[in-house]
DNA sequence: TAGGCCATCTGGTCCT
DNA sequence: AGGACCAGATGGCCTA
C-alpha cells in the first residue's frame, strides 16, 4: 500500500520532469543555432543561459 | 579516467 | 488530504 503510493508519487513526479523537458524542446526550437538530426541539442543549461543572451540581445 | 549532463527517486515544503 | 514544486543524492552514459 505503502509502496503504491510511493510509486504514485515517482510517477507523477517522472511526468512532471518529462514536461519541463518539453518545453525545454520547444524553447531549443525557437533559437538560433543550428538543429539537425546530425548534431546534438543544447544541454538544459546552455538552452537557458543562449535564451537569456537572446533575449538581450532583442531588447 | 574525470567532468558534464541527464533521469529518477526521495523527503520536505507550500498550495488547493 | 493530495498534488505541485523543489533540491539533494545517486547512478548511468558519453566525451575530451
Amino acid at each position: 500500500e505503502l509502496q503504491n503510493l510511493r510509486l504514485k508519487i515517482n510517477s507523477r513526479e517522472r511526468k512532471r520532469m518529462h514536461d519541463l523537458n518539453s518545453a525545454l524542446d520547444s524553447l531549443r526550437e525557437v533559437m538560433p543555432y543550428a538543429h539537425g538530426p546530425s548534431v546534438r541539442k543544447l544541454s538544459k543549461i546552455a538552452t537557458l543561459l543562449l535564451a537569456r543572451n537572446y533575449i538581450l540581445m532583442l531588447s
